[in-house]
DNA sequence: GCGCTTTCAGTAAGCGCTTTCAGGGTGCTA
DNA sequence: TAGCACCCTGAAAGCGCTTACTGAAAGCGC
């Protein structure tokens, strides 16, 4: 950004033939004599006069950035979910940065640090944390002092960490219900196709699962619970190996759409069908799963209010000392992807 | 912001009993002696200092900000595009501040002036422009100055407007070839749902499937086009559209896979199976297609590319007077959402 | 008509950082 | 040992803007 200097508020001051503070005053709607304001417009007008947001941040005038930290915006997930953070930072004329970790705890803390260094005025962490000490700690000290500083900090889907303002997706009774209306349908025999255990949403979503299948008397033994990333891909490859293994589970619970839309695809390949081989459920509730063959069963999530919610948290004082928590969504939608067994 | 008082160098400064200057070399690994730096360093730490960007930037050090103005985040096609900026943005260690328009051409445009406040090193536009001169012209002269300071700035999706470097689907081409393929299955009588004329992409995929057509000798009606806005529902609205007029077309080319999605449970819900009944395909070749019931035949684009190679031609020197231009994508990918007419 | 308040423009002091410039050690050479 | 070249460090000048604070002019009541 060398060539030609920037046209500075100096330069409309000089133009309008009035001083920088008048200047000043008159683009940010102070009061100002209405001659001399519109001399300052006009001369803002014709030179493309753009305040520097930098030097305004600077000396004093809060400025409109907010900041978004999710995993991975071309999932589905956090796009509805940006999308719903997007939705009321439009409206509220705040400009959003965004930043995908790709699931890089170190990267987190990087874009938080950035977002720090910003001064962004409210911070949006969406999406499971890891359950790791040393990086628990290392965001504390990222967002302790950004908080103290009047920093403002929601976050979606992780509880555990932080002090902060949060929207919990209901994981754990969301499950549980799950496995109850799997149960109806009378399934017996389950597998789950999991993912990474240091998500804290796994935790969660997999212990109500399993915890609600054993008050029936239900058993999920380790081998019914595969592994695999949080992707498309890792439900197809997980579903592949649980079908490798000889399957013997009629419904296979998948830990997210996303990956169950993957599981889909395996069982497809391998000429099975669902759900008359077997039924497979997911969970969130993306947008496209209704519009699969079949539709997809899975626990809804209100995701773009999940992020409208979290930004109004962000934006809004908190006058008690407490934090605020808001739990969310937890229905489950039985579609046509799980069967009703005899 | 008001609470405490942020750290600033000067505390660090002084907590490490040296200059501004030196503080401030020693935090941006400029030569300084290991012994002074590491005074520094630690003092940072323990007060857990993060630099004010504005500043910063304000004091001349480029700052690593970059800008993605799109249509909708949520969109899948969108969404895998700014996948791939933020992939590109990542490995260079800049901030991505992405803004969704909703199609609000003012909105567009108010958003290039937040960014051209914030000194963005670059702004990339992703999608479709409108066909207003009006919006031609405001953009032009929000980019115009941007530029001249040495502003970067490429496109995805658009060409018309600005004398900018460009990333283009190929959406003429590729809509010809679907053309092509289509005729190839025996299709003769065909119907289009697109989207808001006013997107110069509609304007482009309508017409390259129509003059293929055309060639062939077979004629597209203005009552086979159909429009509805760019999303699922506007698919669903104007497939729905198309069936309560009766539909008399053997095959349906929906201008995005996302309003192909919308027209498959159209017709699903209307009773009609895909492709027996009719035959649909899309365009873009959004992730989630291929593992629709049946898989949806489509114009393939490289989206994640798309948004990589968009943020690579903004980062790198265009020493050439003349703007660059990649053209990208257009190949049909045929799956079973089409069938081959006897 | 005089002294008061009120209104509005201008002056100047920073906001927190980078960077130029100058000064003072240090290690060489002659 | 004097002289020179280096290398570091520190002092200070901004970057472009906002916002007290100051001061002048205008409006008001008695």
């Amino acid at each position: 950004m060398q060539p030609r200097t920037h046209v500075t508020l100096e330069d409309v001051a000089r133009a309008a033939d009035v001083s920088l503070a008048t200047a000043s005053r008159a683009l940010n709607g102070m009061r100002v004599t209405p001659q001399l304001r519109d001399r300052v417009l006009a001369a803002a007008e014709q030179l493309a006069y753009t305040p520097n947001a930098h030097a305004r941040a600077l000396a004093g005038a809060s400025h409109r950035t907010v900041g978004v930290i999710c995993h991975d915006v071309s999932d589905p997930y956090f796009a509805a979910v940006a999308g719903g953070v997007m939705r009321v930072a439009g409206d509220k004329d705040l400009l959003v940065m965004l930043a995908s970790t790709f699931r890089d705890p170190e990267r987190e803390i990087a874009y938080v640090s950035m977002l720090r260094a910003e001064r962004a005025l409210a911070i949006l962490l969406i999406g499971s944390g890891f359950e790791d000490p040393h990086w628990e700690r290392a965001l504390d000290a990222e967002l302790k002092p950004y908080l103290e500083n009047g920093g403002r900090v929601a976050v979606v889907s992780r509880h555990r960490s932080l002090k902060v303002d949060s929207v919990l997706p209901e994981n754990r009774a969301g499950a549980a219900a799950m496995a109850r209306a799997l149960l109806d349908l009378g399934h017996r025999r389950f597998a789950v196709l999991a993912g990474p255990p240091a998500l804290t949403t796994v935790a969660d979503r997999l212990g109500g699962f399993r915890d609600e299948l054993k008050k029936a008397g239900v058993q999920l033994a380790p081998t019914d619970v595969v592994e695999g990333p949080f992707t498309r891909d890792g439900g197809y490859g997980a579903m592949t190996e649980l079908i490798a293994r000889g399957l013997t589970a009629t419904c296979v619970f998948a830990l997210t759409d996303v990956m169950a839309i993957g599981a889909c695809a395996a069982l497809r390949d391998h000429g099975l069908s669902v759900p008359r081989d077997v039924s497979v459920a997911g969970f969130d509730d993306i947008p496209i799963v209704r519009d699969l063959t079949p539709p997809l069963t899975t626990v809804a999530l209100p995701l773009q209010q999940l992020g409208e919610k979290a930004m109004e948290l962000a934006l809004t004082e908190n006058t008690g000392r407490r934090r605020r928590i808001l739990r969310m969504g937890g229905e489950v939608v039985v579609r046509a992807s799980t069967a009703k067994l005899a």
